[in-house]
DNA sequence: TCTGGGGTCCTGATGCTT
DNA sequence: TCTGAAGCATCAGGACCC
């Protein structure tokens, strides 16, 4: 679909949104042709977990995302569930952001499925904005053995992204900047990048229904509804939308929480879940190269309250003790206002060292399980000096490990005051 | 009906420093 | 030495997104 008055114009800028449909149902279904053309829902077994993603053959008796699971099964009893498969999607994921940097150097990926491709100026090389659209399609379609992908391509970012989710599935919305803002006007305020059901809510209860109500309206008004998000509104509302395409950029936080099948009170019961929260995410850290300033405790009450507490670590950290300590004395505080639903640990502030960067980009290139475990368990028994060293030779000498890791056990004097390992019993496989 | 997990950003309260 | 204001950091919670 192409809006009137898009075909010959020069764009300022040309932005693509792509936006996988049905992701993890859809590589379930490119996996197992056993599950082609049936309702199937992608989430957790159990009756507590909400569904990941329906297939559009679900779609119609209701099924969505985020409803919980007890409830899609009742609407679509004969749907087949299966558990989410978080690493394939992810391999997944890397082969379409890699086709997608066929088509610009600038790609910025929202999440495994979806991604925003700046293609300005690439008209010469892939023609109309539609052209684009429609081969970052085919690329998509030929390059993962038949997933499809709905795009939509305009002059701005959120122009770009609302006009991917306009024509679902396997659709393609070309919206010329000229006509953005007539085309954004009759939508609800909930297509508002940023508005949510309650935010909605306040807005139509101020008799702001539409977009086009929003751009039309005081900006004055609409910071007074929402506060700074009015403003934002009001600029997206009339097609304004100046932030540029980004590539990655390193998390402010990590995290590791669980909704538990039996609620929990106890302390001990809760710190146990808190220790594998923090070695989950102590690990996460280190396998990136990175160290958190604070640790945050999240528990959720069997009403649905959410309490957290937070606290600064006296030096940036990525051991799972630290971590834990830290979350024990924050429980004190809050423990006797059990039982919980859901125990989580969260690391923020996070930063990066130099040479743990360096260590992630080992890691990227080597790519292969084996390695990372191995680097891990380095991390946990010898600490960071030796990890780097690891990664160093890794980088240096190809992927020999256990040859590395024997060379690093003779070469390296004092590993952070724990004295070198006299031998390492990591093998890879590679 | 009964509500996940991993994130980001914003707001308001509070306490410390200057 | 005391006090108030301003600025900043930290913390807790809420809303949102995918």
């Amino acid at each position: 679909m192409t809006t009137p008055g898009s075909v010959g114009e020069r764009w300022p800028r040309v932005i693509a949104h792509a936006d996988m449909d049905a992701f993890y149902a859809a590589v379930e279904q490119l996996d197992d042709p056993t599950l082609r053309g049936r309702p199937l829902l992608v989430g957790p077994n159990s009756m507590r977990g909400v569904v990941l993603t329906a297939s559009y053959e679900a779609r119609p008796f209701g099924v969505g995302s985020a409803m919980p699971m007890a409830q899609a099964r009742r609407l679509c009893p004969q749907a087949l569930v299966v558990p989410p498969r978080f690493e394939r999607y992810s391999q997944v994921s890397a082969t379409i952001m890699r086709l997608f940097g066929d088509f610009s150097p600038d790609v910025e990926a929202l999440s495994l499925d979806e991604a925003f491709l700046d293609m300005t100026g690439s008209e010469r090389l892939f023609g109309s904005p539609e052209a684009i659209g429609r081969k970052i399609k085919d690329a998509v379609r030929e390059g993962t053995g038949g997933l499809t992908a709905s795009v939509g391509v305009s002059g701005t970012k959120y122009v770009a992204k609302v006009a991917s989710g306009y024509h679902k599935p396997d659709g393609l919305t070309v919206v010329a900047p000229a006509e953005a803002r007539a085309w954004l006007a009759p939508l609800p305020v909930g297509h508002l990048w940023g508005a949510g059901k309650k935010t909605a809510a306040r807005l139509e209860g101020l008799g702001f229904r539409t977009i086009g109500d929003v751009a039309a309206a005081d900006p004055q008004r609409l910071v007074q509804a929402v506060g700074k998000l009015g403003m934002r509104f009001h600029a997206l509302a009339r097609g304004e939308d100046f932030r540029g395409v980004e590539g990655a950029r390193r998390a402010r936080s990590l995290s590791c929480e669980r909704t538990l099948n039996v609620d929990v009170a106890a302390r001990h019961e809760i710190e146990a879940h808190l220790r594998a929260s923090a070695d989950t995410v102590a690990r996460r850290l280190r396998r990136r190269g990175l160290r958190a300033r604070g640790v945050r405790v999240k528990l959720k009450r069997t009403d649905f309250e959410i309490l957290t507490r937070q606290r600064t670590l006296q030096a940036p950290s990525d051991v799972a003790a630290e971590f834990f300590a830290a979350a024990r004395t924050l429980l004190d505080d809050i423990v006797a206002e059990g039982p919980f639903r859901l125990v989580g640990l969260a690391a923020y502030e996070i930063e990066g060292a130099a040479d743990r960067e360096q260590l992630g980009l080992a890691i990227d290139s080597g790519r292969t399980r084996a390695l990372e475990t191995a680097l891990d368990s380095v991390a946990e028994r010898f600490g960071a000096g030796v990890v780097q060293r690891a990664a160093d030779l890794i980088n240096d000498r190809g992927l020999g490990l256990a040859a590395n890791l024997d060379f690093l056990a003779d070469n390296d004097g004092a590993a952070e005051g724990e004295g070198a390992p006299d031998a390492l019993d990591l093998e890879s496989t590679d």
